[in-house]
DNA sequence: ATCTATTCCTGGCTGC
DNA sequence: TGCAGCCAGGAATAGA
């Protein structure tokens, strides 16, 4: 499932394709990825260049000329692959003058769009943030701290897997009521999440079911996965079994010893 | 504002 | 081996 370290990955592997290409032909056969004419979205992209390639969040922008920016956001099955032959999954594929890029998607969560309209709608990007500007925006909130990660309006590109990662190594219950949090709690949150997505970036992502970049490469991260994926199993830290519950709908995993939920 | 449940989707599991 | 049923989840949405 691509989070912002995935995304990250793919845009760097499409950099060295991408920029100066040019558009001859788009074709789209998924009404569920691309929601509006598909003739009409080959019609505006056809002839257009890609001038600049950029990630916001969970989002990759294609800033095209003429003004455009094309929007693709991989959903949980998506990935984006550089000169690839497309397969049945093949949801998008876009003839440019040199090379082709395609999009594939199994279950169609991902979506294609002629705009950046959703992903200016995003907090801040989770890299890099600030810690004084991740507290303020902390401060701001109510509730539980999981589901506050997860909301990509109040910062933009965690998803389940580093979520339940930064959480673990901040020592922090994923339901700890987020405005209770300690200044100190904050920022050993804060530096967990960077360190987290840093360390995600550098090894090309985690490759959980068959996420793969650009070029076909596997990232290795799940490899130092602590919590997620890992229920039942020793804490890396206090040999606690890792336990797994369900927060806002999503499979959780914690120590419950190293990350004690404050009485209320 | 925050919460839960529901919807979208399908390959890959599980269990019989 | 075959097959039904369930699971995973990012994000939008409805309703509480």
């Amino acid at each position: 499932m691509p989070e912002l370290p995935e995304v990250e990955t793919v845009l760097r592997s499409l950099l060295p394709h991408l920029p100066g290409r040019t558009i001859v032909q788009a074709r789209f056969s998924s009404r569920l990825v691309l929601r509006e004419d598909p003739a009409r979205a080959a019609r505006a992209l056809r002839g257009r260049t890609v001038l600049a390639l950029r990630r916001h969040a969970k989002f990759l922008l294609f800033e095209l000329s003429g003004g455009m920016t094309l929007s693709v956001h991989l959903g949980m099955t998506g990935k984006l692959l550089w000169n690839a032959e497309p397969g049945p999954y093949a949801r998008a594929v876009f003839e440019l003058d040199q090379g082709r890029l395609v999009y594939d998607d199994v279950r169609q969560f991902g979506r294609i769009e002629l705009d950046c309209r959703r992903a200016e709608k995003l907090g801040p990007d989770a890299l890099g943030l600030a810690a004084e500007r991740f507290a303020e925006l902390l401060a701001a909130r109510r509730g539980r701290i999981k589901p506050l990660l997860l909301n990509q309006r109040f910062v933009g590109g965690m998803g389940n897997i580093y979520t339940d990662e930064a959480l673990f190594r901040a020592r922090i219950h994923p339901l700890a009521a987020a405005e209770r949090l300690k200044r100190a709690r904050v920022q050993r949150l804060h530096e967990a999440m960077q360190q987290i997505l840093a360390e995600a970036v550098a090894t090309g992502g985690s490759s959980i079911s068959d996420y793969v970049n650009a070029d076909g490469d596997a990232g290795s991260f799940q490899i130092n996965h602590q919590v997620y994926g890992r229920e039942g199993e020793p804490c890396a830290r206090c040999r606690a079994r890792i336990r797994r519950i369900v927060v806002a709908g999503r499979g959780t995993h914690f120590c419950p010893r190293c990350q004690r939920l404050p009485k209320a």
